[in-house]
DNA sequence: TCTAATAGTATTGTCGACAATCGCACGACT
DNA sequence: AGTCGTGCGATTGTCGACAATACTATTAGA
């Protein structure tokens, strides 16, 4: 694998024009690895329970085992993988016991930035937030629906501007985008049903209304774990 | 490095008595590596803005440098470490901004876990924590008293039982110590008023006052961060 | 004296190969 | 018939070496 150092030297010498010019920080292998891995469980491309072959995985992507395995402890260290050793690395299987705490979580995490908004700039969020609802309303399949319930939480968090709050999100969209895939024919709430609850969240920060935000938020995530846990094993 | 492999043969011929025989899962190398920096970091070994050079730290650890980098792969995916390319990895620096973030994501996680705990058992509980409170109040040295701090807060968020929320706190707790460490001289709270603040928290659980438990956690909160932010630059 | 090009050094990034371990199938023994 | 031992194939764990890059010191030039 040759190396691609040819792609820094561009611009035979023009000395930083304007501020426009970034300083090129080009994220590590082992990141890009562990996005793109990422992104192939949450797309239901690599199912859950599957094991991850470090050789074909090394192949299909370009590289050799070492930067691999790095990427590959990332998505370990987020729990999304499991290693046993001497066995190999598996991608988590979603059991209703999973589900609850994944939504125990998430529920912490988007409250908590939820008041955060609420005590920065609630208006603008609601506006924001809006955009994406009306997106979702458009959805014509359910998949385009989906995604744009995921990008409605994904903005709610990214408006508290907190990166561990963000950070800490990412990996539970992930769960929740395998969980999704993985259970996909329970997770369909009713068309209008799930846009009218998001659009209810957007207006309770139009509205300023703290307590509203957070009552209408506890709600949503308690129906969706009704949803995926209900006629499964193991009640509470 | 000889494998411990023999560890695993014993008890000749018994056939599980009690269900006293636990799988034995030995965790990965990388897992250990991790564990270990993430200690050395959070007891301030290592510094805040220092590198880590590959080199050292494997001939000290006593693995080679493919290991070592895995774990460390897993501290950066924990926001520990940053990582910029052909330099190398840092230890983050705490600044006030970060301290600020740091503590909301705290609070996110343990009230979390407070209103799980009032769920549950919250007066048994309550009687756990009592007991590290009682470790606090007879802390001699500063040490021991933010030791028995940070055991609080780890109690607390494992008795709500959600590996989700625990890990997320695992992390946030590292950070919090490494910040003790390198501002200690702003982190003494006065030692009667920190037991106190801690008891009343605690008597909330076995008071079962899931309000009053919600109170109290955020203006604990709010009094760390302003002991730590205080006097420093950019206010909010 | 200051700037700029350059060589040297140290560190990281990547790779290929070897060693260790596990699961499974086949066969022998009680 | 069932259980234990053994060899085989495949996969993971680990290591050492090489390549690429960035920082630093030195030196030539204006």
């Amino acid at each position: 694998m040759a190396t691609k150092a040819a792609e820094r030297r561009l611009a035979p010498r023009h000395d930083t024009a304007r501020g426009a010019m970034e300083p090129l920080v080009q994220e590590s292998t082992p990141s890009m690895i562990a996005g793109r891995v990422r992104e192939a469980i949450a797309s239901g491309l690599i199912p859950p329970g599957s094991q991850l072959g470090e050789a074909n995985l090394a192949r299909e992507l370009g590289v050799s085992r070492g930067p691999l395995r790095e990427g590959l402890q990332r998505l370990t260290a987020e729990g999304l993988l499991i290693s046993i050793r001497n066995r190999g690395l598996f991608v988590i299987e979603m059991t209703p016991e999973r589900v609850r705490d994944m939504y125990l979580a998430r529920q912490a995490v988007e409250r908590a930035a939820a008041e955060q908004i609420h005590q920065r700039d609630p208006v603008s969020a609601g506006a924001a937030l809006a955009k994406v609802i009306d997106v979702m309303a458009s959805a014509r399949d359910q998949h385009a629906e989906s995604a744009a319930d995921v990008s409605f939480h994904e903005l709610l968090v990214s408006l508290a501007a907190s990166p561990r709050l963000s950070r800490m999100h990412e990996i539970l969209i992930t769960e929740t985008r395998m969980c999704i895939h993985a259970l996909s024919d329970l997770y369909l709430p009713g068309e209008a049903v799930r846009v009218e609850e998001h659009r209810a969240i957007a207006q309770s920060f139009t509205g300023s209304d703290p307590a509203l935000t957070d009552e209408l938020l506890v709600a949503h995530m308690s129906d969706a774990v009704r949803r995926l846990t209900d006629g499964r094993l193991e009640p509470a």
